[in-house]
DNA sequence: TTGGCATAGTGAGGTGCCTCACTATAGGGA
DNA sequence: TCCCTATAGTGAGGCACCTCACTATGCCAA
């Protein structure tokens, strides 16, 4: 799952008044009139640049603990449950992916000794994803230091910019779902 | 490529200052101390959360013009370029995917008929994606509505707000690029 | 009680994404 | 000229992600 890849292109520069921008992407985003769509698809492609780039140094950080981004997520989701054990679906719903994805995911997990499957005694169509005491030490090992990078890489970030950047991230969210 | 899945979880909900937040991710990160870590994590899982739905949005949108998001993308940069067609590996770095990945992509433009490859005349090494009348077709007339439903996801952003994201976004990227 | 619908998970099949290994061509020295 | 290294793309293999179809179980209403 790492990515090192390296893209080198898509230089950031700083306009006039401080604001950072992407000049590949500019240059990429024809002048349409009104520049109100053309500053929207420049923000939005910065987030996902941002995101994408977030998702392949998660990955890259896992994958040197024989774990992935999601599998990792998985483990953290089980081993904060109070039983230790989660149904599949919560498990999906959890990390935003369809049903049948979290299947593969706990297929992984499941082959790599990580977590278990056990019937759900209260409800014969549910399927529990339980975590083994492997998968316990494997999660322990790297939490404290996963979450230390996940903060090293806002280490820049006054405290308004990061209550401003979940703020604006879920504006689009609640437009996206809502509808 | 779409996703419906129709993740129901996850309420986003409005605190006292009027900044929006995500009660299941709050609830999910573990109040470590200092609570710098949890800010940043919750604004990284907001950011991460905004770039799944909008890139399953996409994706859905292009599924129904028979592409993907990444393939409509790669449509979007031929048909812009001033001889209709691009090495892979150019391609590949705009997009910022691994070259392999361009190679998947060519792929399935090519089968499907949006696009053909053909020698570089001035590098025997490079391969050119050069996209036929059909791929010209194909994205000129999805390119419109493309452009104003990207808007419309961000209509209730003013315009600081748009640059301000972008900014962030572009700060990520300069950490996560950077050293 | 039983039929009918909803829900949970998986098999089948396909794209997108990656790494690693390999081929082939380019290009800079010695 | 001849290597030696760098670059461009692809084959092989593997995970993450999806839809659609199907099974099995749960549950409600007639």
């Amino acid at each position: 799952m790492p990515t090192q890849v390296a893209i080198t292109h898509g230089e950031v520069l700083e306009d006039s008044r401080g604001y950072l921008y992407d000049a590949a992407m500019r240059r990429a985003i024809i002048e349409m009139g009104g520049s109100r769509s053309a500053d929207v698809l420049e923000a939005l492609g910065a987030l996902r640049l941002a995101a994408k780039l977030i998702h392949d140094a998660s990955d890259r950080f896992a994958e040197r603990h024989g774990l992935s981004d999601s599998r990792a997520r998985v483990l953290t989701r089980l081993d904060r449950s109070p039983k230790r054990r989660l149904p599949l679906g919560a498990l999906a719903e959890g990390l935003s992916v369809a049903p049948r994805t979290m299947t593969d995911i706990v297929d992984v997990l499941e082959r790599d000794g990580l977590v278990k499957r056990i019937a759900d005694p209260a409800d014969g169509r549910s399927v529990l994803a339980e975590i083994t005491p492997a998968g316990k030490a494997k999660i322990n090992t790297i939490r404290r230091d996963a979450t230390a990078r996940q903060a090293a890489v806002a280490k820049d970030f006054t405290a308004d910019q990061l209550v401003e950047l979940r703020h604006l991230s879920l504006m689009l969210v609640q437009n996206l779902r809502g509808r």
